[in-house]
DNA sequence: AACCGTAAGGTCAAAGATAGTCAAAGTCAA
DNA sequence: TTGACTTTGACTATCTTTGACCTTACGGTT
């Protein structure tokens, strides 16, 4: 297992022990694990982001910390946002990462994300000019995402 | 036997050991196989596709993995007769009547009904020429329905 | 209050570690 | 002979790890 994944597991435990929340001292458990510092802010920045619903408040000098809390968003809100900033095209690809993301939230149950993978899916398009593809796409998703809310 | 069949075969074996997972780490595995890592790949792609049941996730940088799980389906379900039973086309009445029959017999979820209602409905085929919509449909909706077997 | 030293955490870019893509070359059966 | 499938490797993209240097906070001292 690799280090950053290993720092996010203690996070995620962390948070899922107490409140939502976990306070660390970013020298000490970097020293814990044995890597330098800045590899704690790597992992914070690439995996405890507000998009994946965290919340993170720090503090410098003597009595330092790094507080990363786990918040929920609205739903329907973050759908919303989505919807409106997929344009008139997507990319299978992009497509895909989105879907993700939105699993990994908790936002889209695995069935879901699996039916709208498919259902968006290149693969699926076979007889489809090339040329409207990514716009068939759009439509298709964001129609898609509105039949997941309410 | 050639090299594809080989790595098919290890990967085959992995998803057959275990919980129908399969991790590798590209590097190590053509390593041991003895061939360019970028064969894994073409495995991968000529094999283990979507269309045949695969899915595949993979990350970069140090720790590295290229993950393949089967989704495995019950070929005696409704579903099954069902996919087999549609044709090169289906209008958009009738893939909404089957769908309907599914859900009735607690062989879809509502949102899945849902969603698949959605994929396959004529309003979100603006764009595209008439005479492709039954066809498009019909392959887009077996390929649901595929999606939801596991 | 102003200053200063020490104790945190923050930034950024380079180096390292993997995986992905693509096109050319090879193989083999029809 | 041809076409589909396979093999290779150069090049690219992405993620991780490390370290030098920067900024901020707190607590004494003057």
């Amino acid at each position: 297992m690799n280090l950053s994944k290993e720092i996010a597991d203690i996070i995620m435990k962390m948070l899922d022990d107490g409140d939502s929340t976990a306070e660390i001292r970013r020298n000490d458990l970097a020293a814990q694990i044995g890597c330098v510092p800045s590899q704690i802010n790597y992992v914070i920045s690439s995996r405890f982001t507000p998009e994946r619903g965290y919340i993170v408040e720090s503090q410098r000098g003597g009595g330092g910390y790094i507080r990363i809390s786990r918040v929920h968003y609205d739903p329907s809100t973050l759908k919303m946002h989505l919807i409106n900033s997929v344009g008139e095209q997507i990319s299978e690809k992009s497509c895909r990462a989105n879907v993700l993301n939105l699993y990994n939230n908790g936002l889209l149950s695995r069935e879901q994300a699996r039916l709208i993978v498919t259902a968006t899916s290149d693969a699926n398009y076979k007889g489809l000019p090339e040329e409207i593809r990514d716009n068939f796409r759009a439509q298709l998703f964001k129609q898609l995402l509105l039949t997941t809310m309410n």
